[in-house]
DNA sequence: CGACCGATTGACGACCATCAAAGGTAGTGG
DNA sequence: CCACTACCTTTGATGGTCGTCAATCGGTCG
C-alpha cells in the first residue's frame, strides 16, 4: 500500500483519532470546518515571534519546524511537525507567539480560523478536550526533547529523534514499512539536537555504519526497527497515542 | 512588605489571574473549588511514571520538580515548579503520566479531584481555557529550557533559571525586593540545565565572583536584576505573563 | 557552466565530564 | 556537649566528547 493521503479534513480527523476517540457526530462537525489552503517553498518563515494572529495553521504535506534564536546567533530548533501536526495551535489561548515557524520541505498548509475553531468547540464541547489534549503531548515531546538533548551522547539522540519521527508518522499513516521522509538537513538536525552540523554528519555516518539508517536524498529507510529503538533508548509511552495508532 | 500568604483558592485565584483575566463569578467559583491539603517532606516522590491519578495537585509552599530518567541512570530535571502551580495539570487529559514528580524542599500540597475541575470548568466555561492557558505557559517554559539548554554556555544557562525563577516567583506574589527561597542543591540545578554537579558548582562561584547573586542557605540574593538578566540573556516575553504580574 | 547548497573530511582545541577526596554544616543520639 | 552520620559544597587532576575553523567534494538548477 502507498502512504495515504486525505482531504485536509481526512486528515485532521485522522490526527485527532491517533491520540482521541472521536464520535461519529464529531468527526461530522470536524469534516464542514473551513480550511484554506496555501503552499509554501522550503526555508519560508510561517509565523514569527511577536505575530498575533487570528488563525492556526494544520500541515497536509511537508514537514515544518519551530525555532528560537539566542542572543549570539545560534539556532534551537525546538520541535519538528509533520502532516497532521498544528504547529500553532498555542494561538488560540496565547495572543502572543513566543517562536518562529518555518518550514524545511515543501508544504502545503491548511488554515483555520480560531473563530471556527471556536465555534466547533462550542457546539461539540468533547472536541476542546481533543485539541487540549493535543497540545498536551506536544509538551509531552518538548519533555522528552529536554532529557534527549540534556543527557544522552550524540548517537543515541540522533537514533532517538529518528524514532520519535518514525512513530508519529505511523501514526497519520505517513510512513510505509521501513521507510519514511526525512527533508531536514544535517544541519537542521544539528540544530535540533544540539550539537554541531560537522559532528551530526559523523555520528549519522557511524549509524549508517552499524545498519541502524540508510538514506537518500529525503527519503531514509530504517532495516531494523527494534536495533534502533533500542540505539535510542527509545520508549513511545509519552507520545500518548491511542493503542490502535501505535500499532 | 513580607512575602503575600494566602489561602489554598486564593493561591489559585492569584496565579491564574496572572496568566488570564478573571471575572468576580470565577473567582468565586473558584473559591468554592474543594482542595485537600497534604504535608510532605524533601524529596518525597508524589506522582511517578505510570500512575494514573484521579486527582491534581496545586504548591501551596515548597518547591518541586518534575524528572525523568534515561536508561543509563541521568537523571533530567525538566522543569521546577514553585507555590501556584499545578505540576500534574496534564493528567487531566493524558491518562497515564508519563514524568516522575519529586518535592525538593518541604511542601505543602492542595490536592483536587478531576472531577471537581471539570465540574469548575463546566459550569464557568472560561476557565477552561485559563487552565488550558496554563498548560500552554508550562509548554512554552519547556521550549525555553530546549533553547537554553541546548544553545546557551554553562554561565549563561543559569543565569536565565535564576532569572526565570524571580520572575515566576514575583507573578504570584512570593519574590520579595531582590531576595526568595532557592532550596534546589548544586546537584539539582546541574539535572535541571544539563551539567554536571561539579561544575556546577565552578559557575555558581563565577556567578557570585561577579556580583550577580548571592545566597545564604535557602536564601538567594540578587543585588542587579538587569545584570543578572543580560548574564542570562532573560527575555520574558515566554512567561505569557500578565502586565500587572509582569510588573 | 558557474553558482549555490548540502555533505564530508581533517586538524586542533576547549568546555565540560569524570574520578576522587576533603571540607562544612545540620541533625541525631548517647 | 560531643561523637557520629548524612548531605551538600568545594577543590584538584585528567581526559574525552564534541566544538571550531577551514577546505573540499558532489549534486542541482538556472
Amino acid at each position: 500500500m502507498s502512504i495515504a493521503t486525505h482531504t485536509p479534513n481526512q486528515l485532521m480527523i485522522r490526527k485527532l483519532e491517533s491520540i482521541f476517540p472521536l464520535t461519529e457526530e464529531e468527526k461530522q462537525g470536524l469534516r464542514e470546518l473551513p480550511i484554506k489552503l496555501s503552499d509554501i517553498k522550503t526555508n519560508q518563515d510561517i509565523v514569527k515571534m511577536g505575530d498575533q494572529p487570528s488563525q492556526c495553521f494544520m500541515i497536509l504535506e511537508g514537514y515544518t519546524c519551530i525555532y528560537k534564536m539566542t542572543a549570539e546567533g545560534k539556532r534551537q530548533i525546538l520541535a519538528l511537525y509533520v502532516p497532521g501536526d498544528l504547529p500553532d495551535m498555542q494561538s488560540l489561548h496565547l495572543k502572543v507567539i513566543d517562536i518562529n515557524i518555518a518550514s524545511i520541505s515543501p508544504c502545503r498548509l491548511g488554515f483555520i480560523q480560531h473563530k471556527d475553531l471556536r465555534n466547533l468547540c462550542e457546539r461539540y464541547p468533547r472536541l476542546t478536550a481533543a485539541f487540549w489534549r493535543e497540545t498536551l503531548v506536544h509538551a509531552s515531546i518538548f519533555r522528552e526533547w529536554l532529557l534527549n538533548n540534556g543527557q544522552r551522547p550524540a548517537y543515541t539522540r540522533i537514533a532517538h529523534l529518528i524514532c520519535e519521527l518514525v512513530m508519529r508518522l505511523k501514526a497519520v499513516g505517513l510512513a510505509e514499512d521501513k521507510t519514511f521522509e526525512m527533508p531536514a538537513t544535517q544541519a537542521e538536525l544539528a540544530d535540533a539536537t544540539g550539537i554541531t552540523q560537522v559532528h551530526t554528519n559523523r555520528v549519522l555516518q557511524a549509524l549508517r555504519a552499524d545498519g541502524l539508517i540508510s538514506n537518500e536524498k529525503v527519503k531514509m529507510t530504517v532495516p531494523d526497527w527494534q536495533k534502533l529503538k533500542k540505539a535510542g533508548e527509545f520508549d513511545p509511552l509519552y507520545l500518548h497515542l491511542q493503542k490502535t495508532a501505535a500499532a
